[in-house]
Parts: structure tokens; sequence; C-alpha cells
DNA sequence: GTGCAACCGTCCGAATTCCGCTAGTTCCCA
DNA sequence: TGGGAACTAGCGGAATTCGGACGGTTGCAC
């Protein structure tokens, strides 16, 4: 099962696309810690009907066009975190939930830390959430691709929601230091 | 109106009684800021038969056999203070009641911090209990004798309420520095 | 004297910090 | 191949800190 890549620009920077014939498998940051996502560095650049869907459809998202996505995913974790991840699919564009209600919806209602560890690892970013949890009393608490593009996603989406349909502003994301 | 005063030896140090042919009129503490209970300077050493009676109950209530003072008193002070220190006298001996609830009893729930002030201004320690006067929370806030003594003295009553009628030890007193 | 400002042995609520608990994953060592 | 300890993008309550407001007294300036 071989992964191939595709990199793209977005608002929030450079994005890696890695796909397999099942599916997509990654979407992760610039500077993304190599640990977090261990089989993306796995993959080799080259083209996949997949990938040129996902680009086109995070494109659309980051024009204010798009607020669902369709497309083939090839999860890669333990069961937990694969139902973890499924569960991010369900938060609606716009909307946010706590780490608490997400383990409630997987039926392991205290597993609120093991949701948080999970999500911390969640292979395919923007396209499967994750941005839309946030600590129950409002707090961002933690984000792969810096605290300060979560923010700007949940702002991004809110606006998208309330209507006005432009696309998202670029973001100065602060790299991770080393 | 001569004042007349003589000290005597307590576990929590010596102190000085001032009395009135009309009454006890003050207990300060050694090291005592002249400025608290200033017209007690004015007195004179010398014998009185109030004197010879207070000093008397003062070592029975020190000796665990005495609950409860009967001197006649000549409080000097605003008609607040005097409402303030009366209401002191009916604290019973090993129990505590709040700031607060001391501005109730006199009618004035909402001048706590003036309680606090006037309590501050106790001429009669011990005799009037302003050791039995707590802060909301439980914390001890303050005493013209010092911290330790007020944690000593509702020890030690505690001690005896609960039945162990002997004397109280004698307190190493942090003197006031200046 | 009179007015005002500053002091306090306070209290209360809101905000913040801290701790123990949680379940899953990973890493290390036998 | 385990077993155990040490992580973690959490949570909830208890403990603590903080600021604003309270009433009476005192010191100081007019």
């Amino acid at each position: 099962m071989t992964l191939v890549a595709t990199n793209i620009d977005s608002p929030v920077g450079e994005l890696r696309l890695v796909c397999s014939d099942a599916g997509l498998s990654a979407v992760i940051w610039q500077g993304d810690d190599p640990s977090r996502v261990a089989f993306a560095g796995a993959a080799t650049d080259g083209g996949h009907p997949v990938l040129a869907k996902a680009a086109r459809q995070i494109s659309e998202y980051f024009a204010g066009q798009r607020v669902e996505f369709d497309l083939p995913l090839d999860l890669r974790g333990t069961t937990f975190q694969v139902k973890a991840w499924r569960a991010l699919a369900t938060i609606p564009f716009g909307q946010t939930v706590s780490y608490g209600e997400q383990a409630k919806r997987i039926g392991a209602p205290t597993a609120v830390r093991a949701i948080g560890a999970a999500n911390g690892r969640n292979p395919v970013s923007i396209v499967l959430p994750c941005h839309r949890v946030i600590g129950a009393d409002g707090s961002l608490t933690g984000f792969a691709g810096g605290l300060e593009a979560k923010r700007a996603l949940l702002a991004f989406e809110r606006r998208v929601a309330d209507g006005d349909r432009t696309p998202m502003p670029v973001v100065e994301r602060e790299l991770a230091l080393f």
C-alpha cells in the first residue's frame, strides 16, 4: 500500500496531503512534529485522483464555498483513535464541542484525556475538524497547527456560517521553534 | 475621676489593670501600643478594691476555674464602641463569632469593618473577650495581644470547656518590634 | 468647628490556581 | 510479550487570591 503526497498552499500555510489507493490518509502542517503522524513521512511525491479531489475541496473550504468534505479516508490508528476521529466528522461547520462531549459521543464519557491525546494525533487536519473541540470552559487548550491557527479557523467558520462567504485571510502562524 | 493601676502576671505575660471608682477601665498588654488605649497611660500605681477583685477573677480564669467575669466596668469610648464592647460580653466562654455576626447583634449588620476597628480598641482585654471574634472564614485576622496569644486563648478555652479544668500553660508571645 | 480623605482586627463574589481523578497510549525494562 | 510507569490539546471541586464596597474613627487642613 504505497503512499503518495503533494503540497498545497492555504491561508494557514503550506499543507502536505498524503493518500493511498484507499483514500486520504494525512493532512499535515508545515513544521508539524514528524512523530505526530509518523507514517506520513514515508510518502513519495506524486499525483493521484484522491489528492486532486482533496486539494480542490480544501481550496473550496478556505474560499468559504464548502462546509463539508466528501472524501474517502484511510485512517490508521488504534480502535479508540479511529472512533474518536470519526466522531470529529459529526461536528457541524461553525460549531464547537468540548472534549468531554466528544468522549460521551463515542460511549466513553470519562475518557476525556484520552480524547485529547487522540485528537492530538488526528492525521487529517482541517478535513477532520479537531479544531472544533475546545475545553469545557471555552479555552482552546491545544492544536497541532498552533493555537493562533485554531482561533483563526473558528473565527472564519463562524463568519461563513453567518453568511459572509468570502475567502479566509492569511494567518500569521507561530512556527514551532527548533 | 482618678485612675489607679497595678500589674499582674499571667500565662500571656504581664498585664496592667486600670480602674476608676466606677469600675475596671482597662486591661492592657505588655508592649501594647500606647495610643490604642490612650487614657490608660494617665493612671498612677496603687491599690483599689476593684483592682483586687479583678486580679482574683483573672487569675481564676487562667487557672481554668472561671468562665465568666463579674466586675463593674468603666468603659470609655464612642457610642458605637461601647455597644460593640458590650456585645463581646455575650459571647460564651469557649465559643467564637465572626465580625459580621457581632455587627448584626448590635443592629448594624453592614458595619463589619467598624466592628473590627472597635474591637481593636477594646480597652478591657480578656475580660471583654474580643479574642472570641474571628473572620467569617475562620481566620484569626488580628489581636492587640498578638495572634499567637489569640490562638492560645481560644485553644485554652476550648480545652476547659471540654472538661479539662487545668491552668493555662505559659505562652511565648511575639513582642511588638519597636 | 467642619469637611474631607485615609485608614482599618471585614465581607462577598468572581477569578484564578491547584489537586486528584480519569482512560488510553507509549516507552522502557525484564 | 508482557507489566508498569509516565506521559497527555481534560474535568470538577476545593482552596486561594483579588478587588470593590461597606461604616466608623481619626488626622489634617481650612
